[in-house]
RNA sequence: GCCCCGGUAGCUCAGUCGGUAGAGCAAAGGACUGAAAAUCCUUGUGUCGGUGGUUCGAUUCCGCCCCGGGGCA
């Protein structure tokens, strides 16, 4: 039985790719009648199931599933989009007296769902700003783009380095339609210690040997389930190399095997290792969580952790 | 059996005209505030195959041995 105030508190689930959140998830909505809110940039796309490893149609069947399939796989989506529609998700899974599970391995949209996080204030995602600086990037060069930035926001430039592109770029975006500065705006962030919600965050913390064989096994699933031919359908639905959608693991190298610049079996190794390096990535970003809860999945399995998730 | 070419970082190799060595990839660590499965930063000690010899000093030169590849019989 869920207990009333248990529905107030936000269970987060999240983990490296491949460590089981998935599956704690499901078998800990089934035990208390909840719901869960997804919280994976890239099964946020439409058209991309075997490549993202999203929840079978049963299993979403059973538990209701929200903040999947929310975009098209040609549109930009952006986390500010996440945390509104998340924050949707939980106030009506919560209306309807039940409890939310959110899992996945977006570390950002965890950190900006959780905290009090102005995300750049009023600051256009893309468009117009975004396409000026992309062609100073063009003509000047980045150097060129990080001395603009040294000018406007000199303690976000101190803060970056000069390769680091995007965020330059979105630094001078904020800057240039805030009406504030990315340093300004994360100052008074800190000083806003709310939360935005009551929460419990775990996260599954496997070994890194067992959890390079868990996913090297799991590319060869995805490739084995039709990964390539998924891939082929969306580029024969206008999605191309460039978007933000097909940056994904995964997707990236079937695009370059389906171009003819990677054998099959050089694609697999590919997406073992990309995913490989993007599992540590995402561990280094989950330590800076310091109010997380670390479940040793290898140690204890993955019965204990949905036990002491429950 | 003989001849030739190799044996140097996890892998592929460079190099040291004798003063104990460095690239690419892999790997590891880190950052991350509206692109985040994205983007970016940092990190190279290894019996230089083994063993004897020459030398102040050998991974480098010489002898022998081991292992791989090729050639001749």
């Amino acid at each position: 039985m869920v207990q009333k105030k248990d529905i107030d508190t936000l269970c987060i689930i999240t983990g490296p790719t491949c460590s089981g959140k998935s599956y704690a998830a499901m078998a800990a909505a089934i035990k208390t009648g909840g719901e869960i809110v997804g919280c994976d940039s890239m099964q946020i796309y439409r058209g991309m199931d075997i490549g993202t490893a999203k929840p079978t149609l049963s299993d979403r069947a059973k538990v209701p599933h929200h903040m999947i399939d929310v975009c098209g796989p040609r549109e930009n989506f952006t986390v500010s989009l996440y945390r509104d529609g998340a924050d949707a998700a939980i106030k009506s899974i919560m209306e309807r007296g039940r409890k939310a599970y959110v899992t996945g391995g977006t570390g950002l949209y965890i950190r900006a769902l959780l905290y009090s996080q102005s995300l750049g204030g009023t600051g256009a995602a893309d468009g117009a700003v975004r396409d000026s600086f992309i062609k100073v990037l063009e003509t000047g060069g980045k150097e060129r783009l990080y001395a603009i930035l040294k000018e406007t926001d000199p303690e976000t430039a101190e803060a970056l380095h000069v390769n680091d592109v995007k965020r330059v770029i979105r630094a001078l975006e904020i800057a240039a339609v805030s009406g504030s500065t990315k340093s300004r705006l994360i100052k008074a962030d800190a000083e806003n210690t709310a939360k935005r919600y009551r929460y419990k965050l775990y996260v599954l913390n496997p070994d890194r040997a067992a959890l390079y064989k868990n996913i090297d096994r799991r590319v060869d699933e995805m490739i084995n389930a039709g990964l390539i031919e998924e891939t082929r359908s969306l580029l024969k639905n206008g999605c191309t190399a460039d978007m933000n959608s097909m940056k994904a693991i995964g997707y990236a190298e079937s695009i370059r095997h389906i171009a003819g610049e990677l054998t099959l079996d050089g694609t697999a190794a590919l997406i073992k290792k990309n995913t490989r390096n993007y599992a540590k990535r995402q561990m280094t970003f989950f330590r800076g969580f310091r109010d997380a809860i670390f479940l040793p999945v290898t140690e204890i399995g993955i019965e204990k952790c949905i036990q002491t998730i429950l």
